[in-house]
DNA sequence: AGCACGCCGACT
DNA sequence: GTCGGCGTGCTC
């Protein structure tokens, strides 16, 4: 081995510091190293990704600073092998929220900051040169391209579509002007088009000029009072809690709000439930905004995701839509934060980190010192509490925009009335009614499979899943025993497994077992089903909403995938079958959520010029929390809700940790 | 969390 | 002999 050229080198190099690194382990602390060979430590900028040896691994950490004293012994330190990054990739601002997060949640910082890069830059993938698929007409003229048939429409249009720009088109550009990579494929085939894997060059999107492609529309009193309440104080930190019934116009508020803080050259986050992020809502923004959309979600395959998180935190987007993650995403010129849909529980993160993404974005607003907009029909406890204490500025829109009124919510008693498969006769002769007038009804049903269990008529017992305690739920399509809770799946046992008896009985209703008593009883109409089992398949929901949006008179039957964003116009009656289950909850937050689910299911009906019906067939007519909802009125429930908290002491009155 | 090491019992 | 089960300890 060859000594190094005088013995003071290493002395010089280790005065020049160490890196303090953030490595992905649970260990809850920092490992400094020596900085790669050839490199100085004065040179290497915190926020970068550095490969290090850890252990026997080799990992990829991220430099948190750079320190001149270490308490690691001189012999234990290892150099680093390679560092990542020539610019920061994680801006401080976003270290510091990682540092306050993994506080918080009792993380290890390094966990925490490598789950908020993309899984590519995660393994260390070079985030400079990232490529992207062009596509270009043919270059070389060593064959001659097929002639395209004349059937091939849309291929003909995607080849205009390429001729007319003089650079290569992105594959994204393309898909969202409705060319499918399928199309692209065959052009290719027949020699027309050719790819090119190319850096995307886009500009910072305030060089563009015009903010708007589409004008906005008009805005009634509500809206324009809390658009100019929330553009008044674009450059400070506040909270607004938008609390807007369904169909009120949030969306449109965000909209404009979001106009004014791009024509200040700043971007903004849009913050969305898990399941929120429809092609539709996409679209909205996109054709309202001239300036790039990014947006990150969970449909997105590692080098997609890649793509919005590079566009956000290059600021060539100005706009960001996100899910819980993506508040993590490094957004330079941040002006505005909007967390739609607020309450939602898939802004928490279960496992490994327990964030709430909602949380997180109040302290990044703050950090960014710019306003955060929390919309709801429906906010949390918490939110409302924070409102009425002060720290927010509540701002409503109690009106439905355009014509449509609020619906009827009446509470259908079933006590000692006659049931067929969990159907009254009194809900059935409504739901007959509706249909008869041409109109949708949706039947909702927060249960799917066929039954939610199966008892033994001779001694009692249930089908219990083996590894989690709970209820087995008996599905007949295909039919089998599964568990909602670990996925652990049976065939269906010919006999008790306690006392051999062959009476096993399913109990209760589920999704499956409604849909046969409504296609039996209404013949003439479709039932269409919609819930995790019966959408599996990719096209399979999108082709259910095509047969919704046609408008023709239906049965909608489902889950709480119903509940959420869709708009329905035709829908007229929506009946809520199990509102019971949802009132007894072991969950102190159950009530809170059955509640909101309710009321955004109740939203359902009637929004366009048709008025709304709503039943909830209950045994507890006269339970207090549904006699409120059954006034449509969310904030004397949240009021009574408030007075349980406070007597049981928990949050948002108390502390449960 | 990973990963290696080391100890011990079961098998070709 | 040696394969592999899991208990323990370490990571700059």
């Amino acid at each position: 081995m060859s000594q190094p050229p005088t013995a003071s080198t290493s002395k010089t190099d280790q005065k020049t510091g160490f890196l303090r690194v953030a490595i992905p382990s649970p260990l809850r602390r920092l490992f400094d190293y020596l900085p790669p060979s050839g490199h100085h430590a004065s040179d290497i900028l915190s926020g970068t990704r550095v490969e290090v040896p850890f252990g026997y691994r080799q990992l990829v950490g991220i430099v948190i600073s750079i320190e001149t004293k270490t308490d690691i012994e001189p012999d234990k330190l290892k150099p680093a092998i390679r560092i990542l990054d020539c610019q920061p990739l994680i801006p401080a601002s976003v270290i510091e929220l990682c540092q306050w997060a993994a506080k918080y949640y009792h993380h290890s910082l390094g966990d925490t900051l490598i789950q908020a890069i993309p899984k590519n830059l995660r393994q260390g993938k070079d985030a400079s040169t990232h490529r992207i698929r062009h596509w270009q007409l043919y270059s070389s003229s060593d064959k001659t391209p097929e002639a395209l048939s004349k059937q091939a429409k849309k291929q003909a249009q995607a080849l205009q579509y390429i001729t007319e720009k003089s650079t290569p088109v992105t594959e994204i550009d393309l898909q969202e002007a409705g060319f499918s990579k399928s199309i692209l494929k065959q052009l290719e085939e027949k020699g027309h088009i050719e790819a090119l894997l190319l850096e995307s060059c886009q500009p910072h999107f305030t060089s563009i000029e015009q903010v708007i492609k589409s004008p906005s529309l008009s805005l009634n009193e509500e809206q324009l009072y809390a658009l100019e309440a929330i553009t008044d104080g674009l450059d400070q930190f506040r909270s607004y809690l938008l609390e807007g019934v369904t169909g009120s116009g949030k969306t449109e508020v965000y909209l404009q709000v979001i106009e004014a803080a791009l024509k200040q050259g700043q971007q903004t986050l849009v913050l969305i439930p898990e399941i929120g992020l429809t092609p539709q809502t996409l679209k909205r923004f996109r054709d309202r905004f001239a300036v790039p959309v990014a947006c990150l979600h969970s449909g997105l395959n590692d080098n997609e995701r890649l793509q919005g998180w590079l566009e956000a935190s290059r600021a060539t987007a100005g706009i960001l839509i996100a899910t819980r993650s993506g508040i993590f995403t490094p957004i330079p010129n941040l002006g505005l934060i909007i967390v739609d849909e607020e309450h939602d529980s898939s802004y928490k993160q279960q496992d490994s980190l327990r964030y709430n993404a909602r949380d997180l974005a109040i302290y990044r607003a703050k950090q960014a010192n710019c306003p955060i907009v929390l919309g709801s029909a429906t906010p949390s406890l918490e939110t409302i509490s924070n409102a009425r204490q002060g720290r927010y500025t509540q701002l409503h829109l109690k009106q439905r925009a355009g014509r449509s009124k609020p619906p009827t919510i009446e509470l259908l008693d079933v006590r000692q009335q006659p049931l067929q498969e969990g159907l009254s006769s009194h809900l059935i002769e409504h739901i007959g009614a509706h249909l008869g007038r041409g109109n949708q009804v949706m039947v909702f049903l927060n249960r799917r499979g066929y039954a939610p269990s199966m008892i033994c008529h001779d001694c009692g017992s249930t089908i219990d899943c083996p590894h989690c305690d709970a209820h087995m739920t008996l599905h007949r399509q295909p039919p089998h025993m599964h568990c909602h809770h670990c996925d652990y799946q049976i065939n269906i046992p010919w006999a008790c497994p306690q006392c051999q008896s062959r009476k096993l009985q399913p109990a209760g209703q589920g999704t499956e077992r409604t849909e046969q008593i409504l296609s039996s009883v209404f013949p003439g109409y479709p039932v269409l089903r919609v819930d995790r089992d019966s959408t599996r398949k990719k096209a399979a929901f999108g082709k259910m909403l095509d047969q919704i949006q046609t408008g023709k008179p239906c049965l909608l039957l489902g889950t709480q995938m119903l509940a959420k964003g869709h708009h329905f116009p035709n829908v007229t009656l929506v009946a809520i079958l199990n509102a019971d289950s949802g009132l007894f909850s072991a969950d102190f937050r159950g009530l809170e959520k059955t509640g909101q689910l309710i009321m955004q299911v109740a939203g359902r009906a009637g929004r366009a010029e048709k008025p709304g019906h709503v039943i909830i067939q209950t045994h507890n007519p006269t339970h207090p929390s549904l006699q409120l909802l059954a006034l449509n009125d969310y904030s004397r429930f949240v009021d009574s809700l408030f007075v349980e908290r406070k007597q049981l002491n928990l949050p948002p009155q108390g502390f449960l940790a």
